[in-house]
DNA sequence: AGATCAATCAATAAGTTGCTTGAATGATTA
DNA sequence: TAATCATTCAAGCAACTTATTGATTGATCT
């Protein structure tokens, strides 16, 4: 049959995109570079990957818009690009969600039912911040927090946490976020201030959703 | 560095979803299973790939949960499966239609600037059906309009159309629809029936969307 | 039971993707 | 202008994916 219509073209432009996506390292470097503008070099270095692999990688994420870049120097920085991206991962990851509770429904799986630690939406974190009735907390690295972080967030990274406590309120409740709904920083972090005591929860989505909802961002100066 | 934990078994999952979605006859079968159940053979038939080949891309989406089987008699037939798969597609869709559009406003392109007829969202649509003004036509084959349509639509097949306007109401507005958004044919429909002088606009989102929105369906007698 | 039909499986060949290596490019600095 | 640095390109290989073919399974029908 072989027709080669514009329907079977928009299924292969969509195919594209959704074959981008297709890659565990892809998706990671998504994630660090929604995080902030970064040069290969680091990227490679926060993946693990080569420069050379995580180059070719980049160029296929560029080539589906998913990155953009701007050379400063000798460096070709990579940002996030600026269509939907993360709707369409936030899909992904809902469906992949919905799949995983239903086997999780067959097999009562031991991996997923981990804690089900609370978990806090950006609109109910929006109220609560109006009322001034949460302290924010980002876990990331410090790096991260310099690139951009939500307003009047503390930064105390993960790894820094026990020794630092003291600086957190024990009084009122504290809303710990991080890179996104795949970090686990802020859910191992929301554990362990909660098993000190302190009235803990984690957001639900991270930074880069935040960012993407058009919301304030916080950077330290360039 | 290979660290293998559960932050790279989540995005190795996702990624298994996504590359799922990666491959054009995928998303075909996708579509025609969203019109309603059906067995191996008829969408071999449909999308014009070998019988086995459709059954192994198939396999794909089955272990993807895209799709769901059940036997009757010697058929299989084949569903789509209950997750927020139209909420995916439709993200990934929203995703394409924006690069497209940023590539349009560089070169301009003239592939992309069809006539822009005017669409309808499914919300419009069900305020004008509320209000009893708009004639719904469905213009797929009568085997999808039997599996499942929107309450109260008329069909006439894209390739009968022409012969049957005197089927069609010259006072009010029609309302034309198909399998999905890359579908053409109630693009082609509407050109068509709007050169005759008939009010018309398309449906945006085909039949899965409002089918997944839990909106009422009509269906055939089995 | 044997024949028939629909679908899946298994094996293969062709094509594609991913990773590594080393060379080439582009930009800065000495 | 040469040296250096960050990134990209190009070639080669291994691993995976797709499409085809023919064999196998599961379910009806006679």
């Amino acid at each position: 049959m072989m027709k080669n219509d514009a329907h079977t073209l928009l299924f292969s432009e969509l195919a594209e995109i959704a074959r981008t996506l297709g890659h565990a390292h892809r998706l990671m470097l998504l994630e660090h570079i929604a995080q902030g503008e970064r040069p290969v070099e680091r990227l490679a270095d926060l993946t693990g990957l080569t420069i050379a692999n995580t180059s070719q990688h980049l160029q296929l994420l560029r080539r589906a818009g998913f990155v953009e870049t701007r050379r400063e120097g000798k460096r070709v920085l990579y940002r996030l690009g600026n269509g939907p991206i993360e709707t369409v991962l936030a899909s992904l990851r809902a469906y992949a969600e919905h799949t995983r509770a239903e086997i999780r429904d067959l097999v009562s799986d031991p991996i997923n039912s981990n804690g089900r630690l609370d978990s806090i939406s950006r609109e109910d974190l929006l109220e609560r911040l109006a009322a001034g009735s949460v302290t924010l907390l980002d876990v990331r690295s410090s790096e991260e927090y310099a690139l951009g972080h939500l307003p009047g967030a503390l930064n105390i990274p993960a790894d820094e946490l026990e020794q630092r406590l003291t600086e957190l309120p024990s009084s009122h409740e504290i809303v710990a976020y991080c890179r996104g709904p795949y970090c686990v920083l802020s859910t191992t972090a929301a554990e362990m201030l909660e098993a000190r005591g302190f009235r803990v929860r984690r957001l639900a989505s991270g930074f880069p959703d935040w960012k993407a909802a058009d919301l304030q961002v916080e950077q330290a100066a360039a």
